[in-house]
DNA sequence: CTTGTTCGTAAGACATGGCTTACGGTAAGC
DNA sequence: GCTTACCGTAAGCCATGTCTTACGAACAAG
C-alpha cells in the first residue's frame, strides 16, 4: 500500500528472489519453495509481508493459493521514486550551473 | 550503485529520514543531526551506507562535508523498477482477459 | 469418514543491523 | 603552536527480523 511498506519488503535478498520468480506468472506457495533454499512456512512468510505491502495478491484454488505480482503496491513505490527523481535531477542540473560559473 | 543496495538502504526509516533531509539542498553531517533525533556519528553511519549504495555524494568544505543527493543509485533503482513495472501490467492485462473470457 | 495435500501460524533459536559512547584525525582561528 | 570545531571509525549493547520445527485448519479423493 504505502511505498514505506514495499521498500522494507523488497529489502530482502530471499523476499526479492520469491518477489521476482512469481514474475514468471502466479504459482503456488509449494511450487515457490521448491526452488529456494529455504522451507516452505518461511516462503509463507515473506508472502505475508510481500501481501501487506501489495506487492501480491492471491487466490485460492483448491487446496493450493496462487501468488501473483499485484502492480498496486509497484505503483506506489514507483510514483515515490518518481517524485524525488525530478527533484534530484533539478538539483544536479542547478548543481552543475553552479560550478561552471561563467555568465 | 546497484539496485539491491539502494533498496536495503531505503528501507530503513531512519535513512529515509536523512535522505529525505537532502532533498532540500546539501547539508553538513552536523545540519542534518541537529534536526533527527539520533546522534551524529549515527548520522555518519547512516551516509555511509547510503553512499556506498550511490544514492548521496560528498564534498569536502573546510573541516565540515557537505553531503548532497546522487542520481546515480537512483537511477539504478528506477530502471531496475521500471523494467518489473511492465511485466507487471503485462500480466495484470493478460488476467483481466483470462478472467472476461467471453468471445 | 478417513487419508493425504497444501497451506498458515506459533514458538523459539539465531544472526543482522542500528544506536551510543569513546577515541583519533584534520582544518580553521587566535 | 594551541585551542576549538567538525567529522569518521571502533567496540559494545540491544532490538528487530529471519529461519526452522511443530501444530492445526481446509479441501479433495478414495
Amino acid at each position: 500500500m504505502s511505498y514505506e511498506q514495499a521498500l522494507t519488503a523488497l529489502a530482502d535478498p530471499t523476499r526479492r528472489a520469491v518477489f521476482e520468480r512469481l514474475r514468471a506468472g502466479p504459482q503456488p506457495v509449494g511450487e515457490l519453495a521448491r526452488h529456494l533454499p529455504i522451507s516452505r512456512p518461511a516462503v509463507s512468510q515473506h508472502l505475508k509481508v510481500l501481501k501487506d505491502a501489495g506487492l501480491v495478491s492471491d487466490r485460492a484454488e483448491g487446496t493450493r493459493r496462487i501468488y501473483h505480482i499485484d502492480p498496486h503496491g509497484l505503483g506506489a513505490l514507483r510514483r515515490w521514486l518518481d517524485q524525488f527523481w525530478e527533484t534530484a535531477l533539478d538539483a544536479f542540473a542547478a548543481e552543475a550551473e553552479r560550478t561552471s560559473d561563467k555568465p
